[in-house]
DNA sequence: CAAGTAACCAACCGGTTGGTTGACGATGCG
DNA sequence: CGCATCGTCAACCAACCGGTTGGTTACTTG
């Protein structure tokens, strides 16, 4: 086979995403990336330096892509916040390597210049939205985000065993409804 | 030191609970909650015969204990999930575990007979106070109690890095609000 | 083609981890 | 007191895991 190194560097990074969303930063296996990715787990070391390392990598990674594809609109909260869910439904990394990243890393949530940067456009947006009285102040920015994003991350497992999880229609149209509520001025 | 049997075994679920809640499932260290409790690794396996059982015996313990000390009021949900809150913030284990045992075992979040019980109450709860008129139907009852849970535990850490967590009295009221919106007919 | 370099890997290492075992000492009962 | 039972533990083990090393293979350059 060819050799490549952008090539083995990128499939590394995807078979890490995968194997730190679904077991975590204590769970993942570096052996088990390695294999997945076909390739030695030297080349990890080489590329990525530590696994700890490697899964700031692949948070960022996961984080700028989300950042990119859902880009926020103050002006439609309720709009927003359904493509957010949409999101999570479509990569369900997103919101597992997020999680995990919490309750690992005792940071209190977030830590990489990415996401503080994301974030506080976010938060100017919203405080944006509320001065031209499109929403509510009965709460600050960052709280109406917080909600949101908890609104956002919503649907996906039923609270009761038997029953299915709401279709994907339904859950956008329960996150919607929600949003609107919650910002309502 | 006198020897007392049940003490021991409540010593290891405390200092587990501590464990388990701080590293997760697989961080976890059978030695350190060993060290921890003051008594030998064997007792451990003595008691709970494994890690993972010992987790499920230190969740169900707080599951009960969260039940039993919040018990549900369909007539007033806001007032519910303040209460919801702030048990969260009185016992941040509660939340910790409830996510590790979500993302560690893949089951799509209840699993314990206790648990799927207390649900199954919830739920109907608010389906009764649904047909009373107290809540609106514009959502069937177990995504609104999945949207309350969520709520119910947001507020602890900032969006944004330097801001404060907001105080107890804002978080609860900021849970009180955001569940009357939800549930307004 | 020869030399140099970048990509790659099998094997290994030190330390750790969940789990086990065999013995020891305290306790309580007949 | 004799003795069985139970709680306790130090020591141990096999498997595992993150990380390293010394060397090999493919590709480029002159």
């Amino acid at each position: 086979m060819r050799r490549d190194a952008t090539a083995t560097r990128q499939r590394i990074l995807e078979e890490a995403t995968a194997e730190f969303a679904r077991y975590g930063i204590a769970g993942a296996r570096v052996d088990r990336i390695a294999r997945m990715a076909g390739c030695n787990k030297a080349m990890i070391y080489a590329y990525f330096l530590s696994k700890d390392q490697l899964f700031d990598a692949v948070f960022d990674a996961v984080v700028v892509r989300n950042v990119t594809d859902v880009p926020i609109d103050a002006a439609d909260l309720p709009g927003y916040a359904a493509r957010l869910s949409d999101q999570y439904r479509t990569y369900p990394e997103v919101g597992r390597l997020a999680t995990w990243d919490r309750l690992e890393r005792d940071g209190v949530g977030v830590r990489t210049a990415t996401i503080v940067e994301a974030n506080g456009h976010k938060v100017e947006a919203v405080a944006e939205a509320q001065r031209a009285g499109l929403v509510g102040d009965h709460l600050p920015p960052e709280m109406l985000l917080e909600l949101l994003f908890a609104v956002a991350a919503t649907g996906f497992d039923s609270v009761v065993p038997g029953q299915e999880p709401p279709s994907p229609e339904a859950r956008r149209q329960m996150v919607r409804d929600a949003v609107f509520r919650l910002i309502r001025p």
